[in-house]
DNA sequence: GCGATGGTGTAAAGAGGTTGTAAAATCGCG
DNA sequence: CGCGATTTTACAACCTCTTTACACCATCGC
């Protein structure tokens, strides 16, 4: 059913030396082994790789997975992020970077040895 | 999309290192020696298998094994993926994954090289 | 620089909901 | 009836998410 899903043009995927994120399927996979992740960790991080190279701040953080629209008293998103960070392991300091007052972006690993700020987004494709 | 298993047929078979499901028949053995299992089990079992490596919602396990639409209030479903998880023996735990608040998921062992393991089901076209 | 202010990191604990389990109750059929 | 299969019950165990409290760090004005 793999086949089927790349066949059929709708596999949505991103992918690079140590992540992948299957955003059909809603899981992700680290260095080949499958993360654990809880929903709304997947989310987040579905979020912020379907942005990388981007910072998205943390309202819309909060809005698009907590569905908040304003309002942020409690540390709920920094405990996820964190809890990213954690199963991210030693690629978490690479990936997830906070900025400071804004929010967090996500960092592609550059597959192709380039410089390396600024990898560019485009890290999806259609698998045409 | 697994509708396609179906429709295209007789797959009648899944086999991996462990165990084997003769979906004809309608037996199941793990390490060679069969299991004996009850209809309910058998059910569950096959309909996990047939999505392995996907989340089956326990929605779809309710409804495709009891029939049921809706509503879930008691411990049925548990209770059977519980006789599944003895009679896998050791395997349970490889076999049969939770996933929180959405089903289960049966994890075939990966004959580790990609020659047609999943013995598959054909898959071809149509797409999901 | 230095302190004030406010944002972020972290650990721990709690609430609420989901799943696991054992045992008892019920069902179904020869 | 008798017995295995199935379902229900009651509760334990577990998981996720949120909150809390506080340490730590960044930025700004002086």
């Amino acid at each position: 059913m793999e086949r089927i899903r790349e066949i059929s043009g709708q596999s949505l995927m991103y992918r690079d030396t140590h992540l992948t994120v299957d955003f059909q399927k809603q899981v992700a996979t680290l260095d080949s082994s499958p993360m654990t992740l809880t929903k709304k960790e997947y989310e987040l991080l579905a979020l912020l790789v379907g942005y990388a190279g981007d910072i998205v701040p943390r309202e819309e953080q909060l809005m698009r997975v907590w569905g908040y629209s304003t309002e942020i008293r409690t540390r709920t998103l920094d405990v996820h992020i964190r809890h990213l960070r954690k199963k991210l392991g030693a690629y978490a300091s690479h990936y997830i970077e906070t900025i400071f007052g804004i929010g967090h972006r996500f960092q592609p690993y550059d597959t192709s040895r380039r410089a390396q700020v600024g990898v560019d987004v485009q890290t999806f494709a259609l698998t045409a």
